[in-house]
DNA sequence: GGAAACTTCCGAAACGTTTTACTTGACGAA
DNA sequence: TTCGTCAAGTAAAACGTTTCGGAAGTTTCC
């Protein structure tokens, strides 16, 4: 059969001699050049199968200048959001055959330390995700040529885009506590990183302007920004209660930070949803065991659309400087913190 | 000064040249060929810098047959499980400039379809993370010349691994009860995938000895193993607590799954940790919320230890069948679910 | 003093692919 | 026939590195 040499890698040139074709014509093949015939196209084929032979990765590269993968960087502080993403990512490359450099954050102070250490002749291109894009680090993409795009980041940075619409996000949850009759709704949102502070005043955003559209004016003393632990929902909450007119549904910045909102609601002697309704962000574990409504986030999609968009200016069908933005909307997974109309706590399952 | 061509490629070449040696020279020096006297290597490292110069990745690996990256698979069913793994990884790997590609997995039976999806000559290597490997699986990493390592494994399998003590931490759980003044401790685990199965019976074979060694004897129908959703624990909890002696503390398999279970015990009208103590495995955000006292795996660790086995085994320091093992033990951590001892909720932060 | 051994370096030949420039043969149009 | 055009395929030149076989120069040992 094939008389390959003593070592186990089969080369261009094995497959060429036994096709009785020349090597260019067996490399034409795996990229798809049109200038060869398609008898000869099949038969070299089968030889390639025959004889179990792919291009070896860093020849190719070598001589392409193009390394098929390219480099992920992903917040972890944001905590299971981002694997989430991470998993559409991995969707849309495994049908290519791309493969990806993951690089983590702690902190969000790492991000730029992180980009750094990667040398450009890695990967094709770079994928940020949740993230902030300083000028600086701006300038640094564009100065060193790299393609970049950003999933669920902020419209204003001039990068192809995948955007979450986090206005619409709040403006379901305000629709849907009015929806239960509620008028008097107040937020309790978290500071964070610069990157979540985005996030949070653009739901602030929204929950105002959906609050204009429905009648019920809130008062700006129905705002709480207080921190993420445990306590800070005790304080928030707290302080709410203790108004001359309490409100009667919160909106909660996230999941987490409504759980700590809820444990400190029991604290009360409160229930919900009777005494007090309450949306959250996010999915998660604890949103399912808190039977807690939740805004939630295609997080998938976003990591899908992302790559997607990083293959297509790879491949050429997005000009270099040109930049594209697609936008996701959230949607809204109902459970029993805004009563009776939501299901019962483990009839539902997490979901994505 | 570098005379460098329209590319913006800087080639070995260039820095022979520039440096006045041969291009061998150049090439020993990122290498750590000891043949290069000390005052030359510390010439050529300065016109190195100066040109801003690093071999070309895909040279390197053209000729070394090695690609300086590694494969992870990661299961994703555990959540941030996995994550903490993996940022273990990265730190170990950050150090020697290594990369990594990552494949994720999303359901037990994706394992095998996985690894036959990445071509061999990407990676010098695979780390395998919490699961089973299977004796075909195994079959083929062994046919096909695979370095391969497992975090989070199981002790039985002929590779090198990082092995977590489970059977300990098992037993630091069961001892804390018992020092808390528990003689009637019932567990409750959850069914799963087979690698969850092992785990689980290493926990209760901990347990056991445990029980065993402290004096109060466990009763064969105080142990249960119930589906992992929020109606998991509640029947779980039920039939405990209708046995004539019920018992008076509970280890549970999981956190999410101790929290369904302190759910129940809400729903019975009775408190923890007054009427009924409780421990539960794995660390997150929602043991921190419930401040219900979990044993914690190092998780960090175990992939820092795995990617450090895997880099040995490439730089020789580990010979090509030598299996190497390490192990990886539990700790506690003490929150208010066992009695007065444990801290308030929110006083600690999560950690880890 | 000369051979042997060691140190330090050099030039050139790989590595397996892509790509460029060129050949060949077939087919019409002039 | 002769030329140009086109399709299909070929041979050879890259790509930037590592490494092999030497070759100087220096030291060591009889």
């Amino acid at each position: 059969m094939a008389k390959r040499s003593g070592s186990s890698q089969v080369t261009i040139r094995d497959v060429a001699g036994l096709a009785d074709v020349g090597v260019a014509t067996v490399s034409r093949l795996p990229n798809g050049d049109p200038a060869v015939a398609a008898a000869t196209r099949e038969w070299v084929h089968a030889v390639m199968a025959e004889l179990g032979d792919e291009p070896l990765r860093a020849a190719r590269a070598l001589l392409r200048r193009r390394t098929d993968a390219l480099l992920v960087v992903l917040p972890l502080w944001t905590r299971c959001f981002s694997v989430q993403i991470l998993c559409g990512i991995e969707e849309a490359l495994l049908e290519t055959n791309d493969a990806f450099i993951l690089r983590t954050l702690e902190r969000p102070a790492d991000g730029s330390r992180t980009i750094a250490s990667v040398r450009r002749d890695l990967v094709d291109g770079v994928l940020l995700a949740s993230l902030v894009v300083r000028p600086l680090r701006l300038a640094r993409l564009e100065r060193e040529r790299w393609s970049a795009v950003v999933a669920d980041g902020d419209p204003a940075v001039p990068l192809s885009l995948i955007v979450v619409d986090h206005v619409e996000g709040a403006r379901l949850a305000v629709t849907h506590v009015a929806r239960s009759g509620h008028r008097r709704m107040a937020a309790i949102d978290r500071p964070g990183d610069p990157f979540a502070d985005k996030q949070r005043s653009r739901r602030l955003l929204g929950d105002r302007q959906a609050l204009q559209e429905l009648g019920p004016e809130r008062r700006a003393e129905y705002e709480r920004v207080t921190p993420f632990r445990v306590e800070g929902g005790i304080t928030g909450l707290h302080s709410l209660m203790q108004l001359p007119v309490p409100p009667t549904a919160i909106v909660v910045g996230r999941e987490t930070h409504a759980g700590s909102v809820l444990r400190a609601v029991r604290q009360l002697g409160l229930d919900v949803p009777r005494d007090l309704a309450g949306v959250g962000y996010h999915e998660s574990e604890i949103a399912e065991l808190l039977g807690l409504t939740t805004v939630h986030c295609p997080r998938r999609a976003i990591g899908r659309q992302a790559a997607q968009l990083l293959l297509d200016s790879f491949s050429g069908r997005l000009a270099p400087n040109e930049v594209a933005v697609g936008w996701v909307t959230p949607n809204l997974m109902v459970r029993r913190s805004c009563g009776a109309q939501g299901t019962e706590p483990g009839a539902g399952s997490v979901g994505e």
